[in-house]
DNA sequence: ATGAGAAATGCAACATATTTGCATTTTGTG
DNA sequence: CACAAAATGCAAATATGTTGCATTTCTCAT
């Protein structure tokens, strides 16, 4: 759900050429306020446009190999995708329903971690944190 | 790596019959100091012992399903298990390594997550909280 | 404009991880 | 021992992700 980021300005920031695929795939993560899977980006895109599976995925691949996108671990089998952390959006934990396999962005504040004594200590190259509650959403708790 | 657990008696406290697959499952996993996947538990397994692919599948399910093990998304493509936390093992964060594609654990205390802020907010259950470091390890990086 | 080379896409097949249905074996209990 | 329930095995299916190679599209110097 961002409405400040020119998604084809992305692209050539990334060092991507400008393609209509690619321009969808982002625009598929950006529009969502919670991160998706690759089937999930597929069958969005495969009912406006013709395009194939194995497409997607390399888009995918091309986009967080180049920063733009940030490959998650689902609750479940798949990996999830969303916007990369930045200046509009902040790295920000995420919420697992292990009921209807949804996922949503949690409050960046929500749930602070502190990676200082880790990195002091810890011999090897840390490049990311990734944090993930997992549980039961308010939609199927109380249905 | 636990010498403090009797494993089998783990099982009676999980309501769970105590079958020579279910002790082994849970053995290799206890004596490990890592998480592992269903198949490097297969396949450890498979060297001394015949047993099949799903037996290990059922067993692992049903070993979360009690509390006994703890199922973590792996950095890669498959979910990895380890004992669930317990008085003798306090949950903690993992280290995933993208290139060895290996898995560790980290110190309790190495990564704090303050969970407070998000308890008293978030509408919905939580079960678990779940904190995976990626980046290269140190066999890795210096190799 | 145009033709060569590079980049992007499509398609089929493969690979891996996990699940399901159903048959068979094992186990616990009277 | 006989029975029922639980556990296991086996084959096949499903879900997800990857690879190789052919085809299309794009870019850029001419």
């Amino acid at each position: 759900m961002c409405h400040q980021c020119d998604y084809s300005d992305l692209l050539k920031v990334g060092g991507l050429g400008n393609t209509r695929n690619r321009l969808r795939v982002l625009e598929i993560i950006g529009n969502h306020n919670f991160p998706l899977s690759a089937g999930d980006i597929y069958k969005t895109l495969a009912r406006n446009a013709s395009i194939n599976r194995v497409t997607v995925y390399r888009i995918l691949d091309l986009l967080v190999d180049r920063g733009l996108v940030q490959r998650l671990s689902g609750g479940g089998r798949s990996f999830v995708y969303g916007l990369a952390p930045s200046k509009h959006h902040p790295a920000h934990p995420h919420f697992f329903c292990k009921s209807c396999g949804h996922m949503e962005c949690l409050n960046p504040q929500s749930l602070n971690v502190d990676t200082e004594p880790m990195q002091r200590t810890f011999v090897g190259l840390i490049e990311n944190v990734e944090v993930r509650v997992d549980g039961v959403c308010k939609t199927c708790l109380y249905a």
